[in-house]
DNA sequence: AATACAATGACATCCACTTTCATTGAAGAC
DNA sequence: GTCTTCAATGAAAGTGGATGTCATTGTATT
């Protein structure tokens, strides 16, 4: 377990205890599941990776505990073009800028505290093709693009 | 009649002429409202003002019609972080950045070509009170700042 | 006029998400 | 460890914005 995984279950069992709400073993294997996939995602994308394992875990239940976890300061909700509803780990500061894949619709997390053009440049050293500036910058990913072309 | 609206009347009837499409009473009357209002909207907000004066227009009506603007390249389909698909009137660049009130919800176009700094100065300039920086910039209207205090 | 077929609008359906509620289970009291 | 309390769970129903269906209406062409 690293060292940040340590410290934001510590934090979640803090807000549990301040809050009297139970640390669920549900609670537990979303959180661990969250923690893990290091990147912005949504209910959906942790149901699938969840019931892979622990088939008897209910949709409503991830659906409130990545509500809880916003509500504990551990997740910041955010939301992109789609219907979904995002989250990503907290505590990063004010500025959130994504790189959404149109092709597999991966988001990565681009943050970056200097100006506009300094954006481009790291956008497109990291191999995404911009199409469109705007928070949520759309193109492709290094990834997508390799198998396509 | 200004002379946008004249253009943009023009334009969706040229549209219409070409698919072999249809100019009806709804869509003239619905374009009618979109190109007055002179922000970017959202469905339900046109349907009330339309109602008010035409209350034989069904919503699915508005629905389509607003996504044929879209198709037409009259309008630009966007979305922020509620559940409602916004649309503003279309052909002017690649940048969208928005001043959303935090307070009474208006969106205002907010386009500026030059750095963040320099778009922080003019939010500011507008009387907006920037809580966070992304593409939708949150705050408080001028108009809600003066109200409340 | 008459015809062809797109558009309308009431209604049903979709989808992400939330709420409900009977049952389960975590945690403090003893 | 057992009891007691009440939060949590999950299946199912509900919600709200948006879209699909389809009988009827209306537009544009002949
Ligand atoms: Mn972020
Ligand atoms: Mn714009
Ligand atoms: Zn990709
Ligand atoms: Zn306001």
């Amino acid at each position: 377990m690293t060292q940040k995984k340590q410290k934001v279950k510590e934090q979640f069992h803090l807000f549990l205890t301040k809050k009297r709400l139970k640390a669920t073993l549900q609670r537990n294997l979303i959180l661990d599941a969250f923690v893990d996939l290091d990147r912005p995602t949504h209910m959906d994308e942790l149901y699938l990776i969840l019931r892979s394992k622990h088939s008897h875990i209910g949709h409503a239940t991830v659906y409130r505990a990545l509500r809880l976890f916003a509500a504990a300061g551990i997740a910041r909700e955010f939301s992109l073009g789609d219907g979904l509803t995002r989250y990503e780990l907290a505590g990063h500061g004010k500025r959130h800028d994504y790189l959404v894949c149109s092709d597999c619709g991966t988001v990565t997390e681009f943050d970056n505290s200097s100006i506009e053009e300094r954006q481009l440049a790291v956008a497109r050293s990291m191999g995404f093709t911009v199409e469109a500036l705007k928070i949520e910058l759309r193109g492709v990913c290094s990834r997508c693009l390799t198998q396509s072309g």
